[in-house]
DNA sequence: TAGTCATCACTAGCATCAGT
DNA sequence: ACTGATGCTAGTGATGACTA
């Protein structure tokens, strides 16, 4: 019987290590591709980026072949919540009402404790599977050609290394395979390089069938980003001119939300407005409807709503103390929307967001600090700022229908 | 220099379609 | 019945230009 034992597992590199190791690579990577070509429609440059293919699809069938080898004859002996018992990966379960009331799984995003007991699980599978450290390959890994059926080799090869990875976790397989799939099969992220920008280029000029698969392995990138810079390049973007909010804009907002929506100004508070509405208001002011409603929920909402003064340094002093006193690990643990209930009313989970990440958002590498040392830096800047008595400007509609700014030296 | 605004990018869900 | 490819959406996140 194999003991595993999780303190034998300390001995790894820090993520950014790694992250700079791959970063690095892939830069040479890409480089390469591109040494000495100044015309795109040089046939090399396409020959290296099918080879790069080739080599991907080579690991990664490489490494599925030893996977199969190592698992085939195992059997899942560990205990399993009934969520966990599925044999789909790539589509999320359906509970049936009796299981609705069973246990229950968490559906919010993945965080970092999850991500990292994630980790642990597949660095235990790594040593009692003796496999490479080749989770990428699992990740990008396609069953083409091969019989889809659930009970090849290769499909319960995959199924069973994520039900191992998925242990001690209240998340289902589509959820942990998921997350599998975008942290570890396409780790590029960010804006779009010039060198990439090129290679999307001559991969649509050679392979316009295949140009979003190829170019999601070649750049280890979510298909569905590629999709979208495409459709940038593709499309003459809409000529949105720049808005300035002020009062009597917002006013013609105003009065027009309560024109669509059909209710007194009261009964907007804290509701969620229905998509149409904000399209309606978009056509009227020529505008992108998420730029309106996120005009309403982070700004407009608060002003109207808050019954206080607020003195924006103070309300952040507020929130990084409850922040620093959680039990979140990281910046992107943090639920908002959760959060937002420790506070006064009106405010809302955007506003308090946008606040709070204008003071975080200049410390290097604030979304991988520990919270702890993160707030820690936060209020110490809030400490130092020149500007400390800043308020919120509060608003209210006057008996012509009109916004109002409520003075702050009422209070 | 803090706040505003626009825009790009990613995450995680849902849906549909054709292929095996 | 299941897959991959593709599309759409709400919610987050990053960044840079502009402004008060």
């Amino acid at each position: 019987m194999l003991i595993e034992d999780e303190n034998n597992l300390d001995v790894e590199m820090s993520d950014n290590e790694l992250n700079d190791e791959q970063e690095n690579s892939r830069k040479s990577e890409l480089e390469s591709m591109f040494k000495d070509i100044d015309h795109l429609n040089e046939p090399s440059c396409i020959d290296n980026i099918l080879m790069s293919l080739e080599e991907i699809r080579d690991e990664d069938h490489l490494f599925m072949e030893l996977l199969v080898e190592r698992v085939s004859r195992e059997e899942i002996t560990w205990y399993q919540p009934w969520y966990q018992q599925s044999n789909s990966l790539t589509r999320p379960l359906k509970c049936s009402e009796k299981q609705k009331n069973a246990e229950p799984f968490l559906t919010d995003t993945i965080s970092k404790a999850e991500s990292d007991r994630i980790k642990k699980n597949w660095r235990k599978f790594m040593k009692k599977y003796k496999v490479p450290d080749q989770l990428i390959s699992l990740a990008r890994w396609k069953n083409k050609g091969k019989s889809r059926l659930p009970n090849t080799p290769e499909e319960q090869a995959k199924r069973f290394v994520v039900a191992y990875l998925s242990r001690g976790l209240e998340r289902t397989l589509y959820q942990v395979f998921r997350h599998i799939v975008t942290y570890y099969g396409s780790p590029n992220k960010g804006p779009y390089t010039p060198e990439e920008e090129k290679i999307m280029e001559v991969c649509f000029e050679y392979h316009p069938n295949h140009a979003v698969t190829l170019l999601s392995s070649v750049l280890k990138r979510e298909p569905r980003g590629i999709y979208k810079r495409l459709q940038q390049q593709l499309n003459v973007k809409p000529d949105i001119k720049k808005m300035k909010w002020t009062l009597p804009l917002a006013t013609k907002f105003l009065k027009l939300l309560l024109k669509y929506t059909d209710l007194p100004l009261e009964k907007l508070k804290n509701r969620s407005i229905e998509k149409s509405v904000f399209v309606k208001l978009a056509e009227k002011f020529e505008h992108n409807y998420t730029h309106l409603r996120l005009f309403w929920y982070q700004s407009l909402h608060v002003q109207l709503f808050v019954e206080e003064h607020i003195k924006l340094n103070k309300l952040r002093k507020r929130a990084f103390k409850k922040l620093r006193d959680s039990s979140y690990q990281v910046w992107t643990d943090i639920r908002w929307k959760d959060f937002v209930t420790q506070f006064p009313e009106g405010l809302t989970h955007r506003f308090l967001y946008i606040v709070c990440r204008r003071v975080v958002c200049s410390i290097p590498d604030y979304l991988k600090l520990p919270l702890q040392d993160l707030t820690e830096q936060a209020l110490q800047k809030i400490r130092k700022t020149r500007y400390r008595k800043l308020r919120l400007k509060r608003l209210c509609l006057n008996e012509d229908g009109d916004l109002v700014k409520i003075s702050s030296t009422d209070w």
